[in-house]
DNA sequence: CAAATTCCGTTGTTTAAGCAACACAGGAGC
DNA sequence: GCTCCTGTGTTGCTTAAACAACGGAATTTG
């Protein structure tokens, strides 16, 4: 459906891209992200700096780009990209958002804002857009008081930061019970414009 | 004291040999030599077939390379290219040699004696190359019957075949039980040249 | 046998990556 | 203050890799 991303890109792009992804994550884990600099980077991954600047503009995009990568990758795995919308796979986005923020979280030192509120929005920005996804394919949504982008908001902003407190929590209850907790909590928000099954 | 082969060298350059490399070996241990593609190669690498030729004349040339390559990292990793002679670096040469004709000889099918003669032509070269270079850092060579060369000659035909047999008799003795046994041999046909130590 | 594939090795052209140099913006330390 | 140093973006030019296409050799297939 998609025009599928990576389909057939120049090979030499795509190596690029790859290497300094790879870098990338592996130096944020070994020294954190404002402590990093392009030349690291570069360096790791073996290309030279101005090649860098050909594929990002600064450091803090590539940080988005890799964080929405990898959401999307997560999000792929478990297969949701491709559902409708259902209880079930509602609450298998919860604890997927539950883990993944719980993971990003992990990565970065308690300062590093600039990381967290990336996080947070690319993060968001697709919960919505998948749950859009799902309100517009719903069989009957003629009747609703409310628009479904709206809805959409509502839903991603209430299941990141439902996300966000379970990982402050440490984790507990464990994800699958705290799923079931509050999945009501957000399929009644999904309620205002479609019926729930 | 070499001119560090990989010193500084444009990073595509190194990488695509790198790439070739790789795929080469993975595919030459799934499904032999003879049935292996230029095509092959470069799909499996990721890389364009115009670029291959760049780099190699053809897939024989890239064998007889990997062999080169292979062989001389086995040396260097035993340290065998930065030492003199002496009977125990002479012990520890035919274990290692024996050892990766062996191990050579159970990548390819026994039909293919195109792999077997140019490993041949590799290594013997190599031990050639290495055992000059001991007898050239002698002490006293000036009352040597025969020429270095030819003693390196002998001795490297020598320790290849007695390494050759050695694997066709399933790897009995052990190695190093063989290479004892068989040292003496070797080290009169070098003390054609020099002193035994 | 003839037609069809498949792989080979090579070519001309386009595009991405390498490289060196630049001006500039913060610190760090004297 | 000042210099020294490190990192940032950006530039023109060079070089390697991608790509598409070709004719030809060798193999397969009908």
């Amino acid at each position: 459906m998609s025009p599928n991303e990576d389909e057939k890109l120049d090979p030499r792009v795509k190596r690029t891209r790859q290497m300094i992804e790879q870098a990338f994550m592996t130096l944020v884990i070994e020294k954190g992200f404002q402590t990093l600099s392009v030349q690291d980077i570069t360096e790791k991954a073996g290309i030279n700096r101005a090649t860098f600047y050909a594929h990002f503009p600064d450091k803090y995009s590539l940080l988005d780009h890799a964080i929405q990568q990898s959401f999307k990758l997560e999000i792929e795995k478990r297969m949701l990209n491709a559902c409708h919308f259902s209880n079930s796979n509602l609450r298998a986005l919860i604890i997927t958002v539950c883990e993944f923020v719980d993971g990003a979280h992990g990565y970065c030192a308690k300062t590093e804002q600039q990381f967290r509120s990336l996080v947070e929005a690319q993060v968001r920005s697709q919960i919505q857009g998948l749950i859009s996804h799902w309100l517009e394919n719903m069989p009957s949504n003629g009747n609703t008081p409310v628009s479904p982008e709206r809805t959409a908001t509502a839903a991603s902003w209430a299941i990141y930061g439902l996300a966000t407190e379970w990982s402050r929590a440490k984790r507990m209850p464990p994800v699958e019970q705290y799923a079931d907790e509050v999945l009501g909590l957000v399929a009644a928000n999904l309620g205002m414009s479609v019926e729930l099954v």
